[in-house]
DNA sequence: CGGATTGATTCGGGTCTACACGA
DNA sequence: CTCGTGTAGACCCGAATCAATCC
């Protein structure tokens, strides 16, 4: 750069190395404006989507000017790679490009050392450190500290628990409500439970019941404490078997009732933190224990079968289980992981035995053989499978049966749909992406790790057999009925009620009014950001340049990530090389976003935002470094805050989406048939997914599935030919009438073709003459009637090849013997049409196909575009929902589909 | 006090399977 | 009509966002 002297950072270290000024020194700038045209002033309101300065446009979102039409050179889709692709051409980086910052202590220390000084790469020590190490007493290792931390994740549950409550109390007076916990109620007598199925008791401590085979779902509800409105939960249906039918029709009645409440319509609904006055449920359902292999069924290890305790050999079956993935048993971490943890399970249990009952030592995973535990599965599968249909449907309504009480809550006194009632099963973390964890163990969550909410008066569900819940809370500022923590990565996971709630339902309403609400600040906004690009202050300047992104590519916040999470980033999160600037102003975007999704772009974008960025990977940054040093999230969502209250980097997203849809199906035209217009919206629905980025991996029978369509459209367009030269058969005038450029074959479909496709079109023939002359012997044969003889077939395959025999000579002459009764040049000229029609339409589905193979369409439709959008659409066009909307999503979309009119408006 | 952690909620693709669809 | 087969959508559970809290 040519001002480089001036440019000499007074970089204030922030443990990653690089640090921009405080101040962007003006020649900067001025530096950059040589070499860049310059970006002249923006009007007020003007948007900036998208282009060059100099075709700026003026509109304003509500108008027309979204200028997504204007992103230019979009390439997501032809360049874009999955992330195994991506992720393995940067495997050589990617150790080093982890540094994290450092402790706070550390930083401090640093901020005061000379830039030169510090190397740029500091490899940070693990990451247990100081806070940790200071606040577990020393006594611990770093390394150990990791383990440490796990066991104090839930070791130190309850006192954290006390201490939060005890601070809420401080901070409730104006916030929250006191939680009340009842973790220290003991008066749940364990041993004069209600009686479980012998097989829910676990581990030990089980003591028999003589009542232990009564299914669950018999038994009556027990007798509610604090009954006054509310009906239990769950109604004990009346007898199982034919229940079905009864119920659903129950159901519908139920549904009747309820359908007179609108909660959309109810002002009281919405606002204010209380999520509910009563809740009733019924808990949660386990995983069912595991069951042993049989005896025969065992892991080899170098070459002998083991006996392994029946935990490790559950974790081996975890592992046999997954041999046909070669997704995750050809990644070394996955192996790795998963046998850390798999011999830790050894040591505990104890080694497996040989057959004569010596000890087999388990130390090297390549000598384990799993494959007998897979086979043993297949082969169960299998079984399953060929299961007669009835006994199928059996064992599904008894596991429905089973669970039935788990499906529904009561949530102020109505039934709601639970969502995940089903306790995660162990099983081994597979994590997305190059997950540091993958392969770990995942184990069986116990009744004891569980937390419960649940309302006051309400009787609390019983736990298993020998077993306590961890606490019983009654907390009714949360939306979800019970909670655990994974071993993993300490993640909480919540028991939660289905999409079609009313009160998933209320948020999902929030959350796009909320977008609605940004369209009255978004000018403001824009032309804020747009003047604070040239801010001198480099935390300003990053923070508009940072929102420019958000808006206009829809990239997602980016919060800071740890060391043992996967390696991807948003927008404040970006790294040097996730980004290539190219003059003039054009901008490469690649990096591994949400879930490992690469994320490739190339877009031109505002010529000062192209000078901040080349400003902000200015050195000493280098690989590795946050382009946004400057930003936080927080910083970020704050500053947004004050625009609006609630507005923060996602909400971008949900507007622009549904915004977009709403530009794309307003514009559109409403004409041609039903299927058409889905068409057209599934078209809209396909740029919006785009733009979100959300993509899926090619299927696997695509491109065969593709080449099919495309050898039969090839077929049709034979025919189309063939039947242009049948009209010259039935009358010869017709060649000077047309030219002869209308009687010429496609070129494409040369002699060779011709020749193959003829072969293939008697051969099918014959296939089919074949199987029915079979078909009709097998009847006649069953029917205890003569068969027919071979002759007969042979007299039947006549027809195919007379057909080849007239392929034949048409090859030869170059002429086609019209087909069909009273053949005339009209009708033949129909025949053409139809065939036409067929090969456009065939044409419309292949493209779609193609355009939809790795765009993902469902998730923008679930959770971006607002569904309102979509009713208004439905209506106007006259299109029915059940077009757009699955069951489920009309059962989501209620409120949508029953609260707008053809005019509402996004 | 600003960064780290906690906790709750939304978002997200993969997998599995029932079911529609075409030969 | 039925028999595979391909695919939409339900289900699963991991990964983000982001406010509140902690330290």
């Amino acid at each position: 750069m040519s001002s480089s002297d001036d440019d000499t950072p007074l970089v204030k270290d922030r443990a990653n190395g690089a640090k921009s000024e405080d101040r962007i020194p003006k020649n900067v700038d001025r530096a950059l404006d040589k070499q860049l045209p310059s970006n002249g002033h923006v009007e007020p309101g003007v948007s900036i989507r998208m282009g060059p300065v100099e075709d700026m446009d003026v509109d304003t979102p509500q108008t027309n000017g979204n200028a997504n039409g204007k992103r230019k050179a979009r390439t997501s889709l032809t360049n874009g790679k999955s992330y195994k692709e991506a992720s393995s051409s940067e495997d050589d980086d990617k150790p080093l490009s982890k540094r994290r910052r450092t402790s706070q202590k550390q930083a401090k220390e640093d901020s005061d050392t000379d830039l030169s000084d510090v190397p740029l790469r500091v490899r940070k020590p693990p990451k247990a450190t100081a806070a940790q190490i200071g606040e577990s007493s020393d006594s611990d290792t770093p390394l150990n500290a990791k383990l440490v931390k796990q066991k104090e994740i839930i070791e130190k549950a309850a006192e954290k628990e006390a201490k939060s409550i005890r601070n809420k109390e401080k901070t409730a007076a104006k916030r929250k409500p006191k939680v009340i916990s009842e973790s220290e109620d003991d008066d749940v007598p364990l041993a004069r439970k209600r009686k479980q199925p012998a097989k829910r008791a676990s581990n030990g401590v089980q003591k028999p019941d003589s009542d232990s085979d009564v299914p669950l779902a018999k038994k009556k509800p027990q007798p509610k404490k604090g009954k006054a409105k509310a009906e239990p939960a769950v109604p004990a249906k009346k007898g199982k078997g034919k229940a079905k039918a009864e119920q659903t029709e129950q159901d519908k009645e139920a549904e009747d009732e309820e359908e007179s409440y609108k909660w959309w319509e109810d002002p009281t609904k919405g606002d204010g933190t209380k999520k509910w006055t009563t809740l009733e449920h019924n808990g949660v359902v386990f995983p069912p224990e595991y069951e042993p292999l049989p005896k025969n069924v065992k892991l080899i290890y170098d070459g002998v079968p083991v006996t392994l305790h029946k935990d490790a050999e559950e974790i081996a079956t975890f592992y046999g289980g997954m041999l046909n993935s070669t997704h995750n048993i050809e990644n070394p971490t996955f192996n790795k992981n998963f046998f850390e943890d798999f011999t830790a399970v050894l040591d505990k249990t104890g080694n497996g035995k040989d057959k004569s009952g010596n000890t087999v030592k388990i130390k090297k995973f390549d000598k384990c053989d799993f494959k007998p535990i897979f086979e043993h599965f297949e082969a169960d599968r299998a079984k399953k499978k060929a299961l007669p249909a009835a006994e199928k449907k059996a064992l599904k309504a008894q596991k429905d049966e089973a669970e039935a009480p788990y499906m529904f809550c009561m949530w102020d006194g109505r039934k709601q749909k639970v969502g995940n009632f089903r306790v995660e099963p162990p099983g081994l973390f597979r994590g997305r992406g190059e997950h540091p964890k993958t392969g770990r163990l995942k184990k069986r969550v116990t009744p004891e790790q569980i937390i419960i909410n649940i309302g006051k008066e309400a009787t609390v569900p019983e736990a298993p057999t020998g077993h306590r819940w961890k606490e019983i809370k009654h907390d009714q500022e949360g939306t979800w009925l019970a909670m655990w923590q994974e071993n993993i990565n300490g993640a909480y996971k919540y028991v939660m009620l289905a999409a079609n709630s009313d009160i998933k339902g209320q948020s999902d309403y929030k959350k796009f009014e909320k977008a609605r609400e940004l369209k009255k600040h978004i000018d403001r906004i824009r032309k804020d950001y747009q003047r604070e690009l040239k801010s001198e202050k480099m935390v300003d300047r990053q923070r508009a340049t940072a929102i420019y992104l958000i808006d206009q590519f829809a990239l997602r916040a980016g919060n800071e990530k740890g060391e043992d999470e996967a390696d991807t980033v948003g927008c404040c999160s970006l790294k040097f090389q996730h980004i290539t600037l190219k003059p003039p102003n054009y901008v490469i975007f690649d990096f591994l976003g949400k879930d490992s999704i690469r994320f490739y772009d190339e877009v031109q974008v505002d010529s000062q935002v192209f000078k901040n960025l080349k400003i902000f990977k200015k050195a000493p940054k280098t690989e590795g470094d946050d382009i946004f040093d400057r930003l936080t999230t927080s910083a970020l969502n704050k500053h947004l805050t004050s625009y609006m209250p609630g507005l923060t980097a996602k909400v971008f997203r949900t507007y622009n989406a549904s915004w977009t849809m709403a530009r794309l199906l307003k514009d559109m035209k409403a004409v041609g048939t039903v299927a058409e217009k889905v068409k057209a919206y599934n078209d809209a629905n396909r740029e919006v997914a785009i733009l979100c980025n959300h993509k899926r991996t090619v299927a696997a029978g695509h491109a065969g599935s593709v080449e099919k369509m495309q050898d039969k459209i090839d077929g049709l367009r034979y025919q189309v030919w063939r039947t242009k030269l049948m009209m010259i058969d039935v009358d010869p005038r017709m060649k000077k009438k047309k030219g002869a450029e209308f009687f010429e074959r496609p070129e494409d479909l040369d002699d060779d073709w011709v020749k193959q496709h003829q072969d293939a079109l008697v051969e099918e023939q014959r296939q089919k003459i074949t199987k029915k002359f079979e078909k009709e012997n097998e009847k006649l044969k069953a029917d205890g009637e003569k068969e027919m003889k071979p002759k007969e077939l042979d007299e039947r395959l006549e027809v195919a090849e007379e057909l080849a025999q007239k392929f034949k000579k048409e090859n030869k002459t170059g002429k086609v013997e019209a087909e069909g009764k009273g053949p005339t040049v009209d009708k033949i000229e129909g025949n053409i049409d139809k065939l036409n029609q067929r090969i456009e339409t065939m044409k419309v589905q292949l493209e779609d196909k193609e355009g939809n193979k790795e765009v993902a369409l469902g998730t923008s439709k679930i959770n971006y575009i607002d569904p309102r959008l979509t009713v208004v659409f439905s209506k106007k066009f006259d299109v029915p929902i059940e077009r757009f909307f699955s069951k489920t999503l009309r059962e989501k979309f209620d409120w949508a589909i029953k609260s707008v009119d053809e005019d509402w408006d996004f």
